[in-house]
DNA sequence: CCGCATCCGTTTCGATACTG
DNA sequence: CAGTATCGAAACGGATGCGG
């Protein structure tokens, strides 16, 4: 069982031969997002063949990144889950996903789509520093049941599971993924989004005038190639 | 040309595509660290074959993460460096490097190693918060052309290339990379490493006791295995 | 030399089928 | 449900060649 290599001496190099085959990262997003059954991840990558798949969870499992969790019966099953090195790869994914967001585009036609998703494009964009103490709850169509909860503080923005939305002052929901960011990003005025019916807001709407400060959509900016790169 | 594509709609899977190949994010790596040309990539990358290399800068170019900078005569060369958006992939990086310096292990026989990387270690491990202004220069045995600068500041620490030593209020010399760490870590004293001849100083010994504030190579630490990942 | 393009043996991937 | 087995297709690694 030949295991790739880079003969460098590379912390770089080392993470990329970890974590850096076709599929691996997408497994170590979905799983922190949660515990996973295999036949989760399969469906939720969409399209990885069960051979590779194993492989890779096998390999993930060697390298102390994720673990086996056996749920005992009645209903008895497998399930994945992050260890602690594998959740310190949460800023990589969210430094990955920011890079990404750019090159996002439109959704194409037989692109899948995962509601959970949707807590990890929050987390990217989490604001690090103090915040609004404020809570929104959002809920995107197509993915009632993913709702989750946006909660500013004083250490940043935590973006949080579930759907004790009772917590929250606002409920925002909206009906499609981008829309949510194009507020967040000033790019869409609430005005115009109430208007135009592509979201609906439950509670003090005046009060979402905030997802700006919780959400840190800037983009960042630099100018074209100069030629030393600043390390 | 097939261009490999998730059908995901995820920022995460899109990054993937551009920069999740073999080699390709080592490729961002060297340009982070200043213009390559393609045998320099080709030799510091050691073992990539030419024509993976050259497919790898094509699909770059065309996604604009790098750029070709042609070199005037006399001596006509080309220049492969980032574009704003492939600079942007410094925190990406710096994130993976962080996360695998734990699987660095030891330096095996034949594993490469480029003195420029340092730069890129120390980088990794810059804090970002007010540090004390500072100016430590670092040589390496091994990279002695490859000095450079540690300038603490208020926007955090600043690792800087060059040889401008005289700016240094103290200029330290290690024995290894990982010497040079283990200062920074704590695990190994000042009075330990000058005793042992690891490290050689020169300037004001006693104010190589900031290093650990200008480098935060905090462990970052969580419980064993909770069912709850924090997104 | 430098920047590839081509050829070729080996590894890895993806789709389907099959099993405990 | 959680994988293994198989097999053709694609990708990779190494060597060689070739124009600027």
């Amino acid at each position: 069982m030949p295991v790739f290599r880079y003969a460098q001496y590379c912390p770089l190099a080392r993470a990329a031969e970890v974590v850096g085959e076709r599929w691996t990262i997408l497994i170590v997003r979905d799983l922190l997002l949660g515990p996973k059954r295999f036949s989760d991840l399969k469906r939720s990558l969409g399209g990885v063949s069960a051979s590779v798949l194993s492989e890779r969870l096998g390999r993930l499992e060697e390298r102390d990144v994720i673990a086996r969790s056996e749920v005992a019966p009645p209903t008895p099953a497998t399930l994945y889950i992050l260890t602690s090195s594998g959740r310190r790869l949460l800023p990589v994914v969210l430094e990955l996903a920011r890079w990404g967001t750019a090159m996002l585009g439109a959704r194409e036609p037989n692109d899948h789509f995962e509601p959970e998703w949707l807590r990890l494009g929050c987390a990217t964009f989490a604001r690090k520093g103090p915040t609004p103490a404020c809570t929104i709850a959002v809920r995107v169509a197509g993915a009632e049941q993913a709702g989750f909860l946006l909660v500013g503080g004083e250490s940043g923005t935590e973006v949080r599971a579930g759907d004790q939305f009772a917590d929250a002052a606002i409920i925002l929901a909206a009906d499609a993924p981008m829309t949510l960011f194009a507020l967040a990003s000033g790019g869409l005025s609430i005005a115009q989004a109430t208007a135009s019916g592509v979201i609906a807001v439950e509670g003090d709407v005046a009060a979402l005038e905030v997802l700006p400060e919780l959400l840190d959509m800037a983009p960042a900016e630099t100018e074209p190639h100069p030629p030393q790169q600043g390390v």
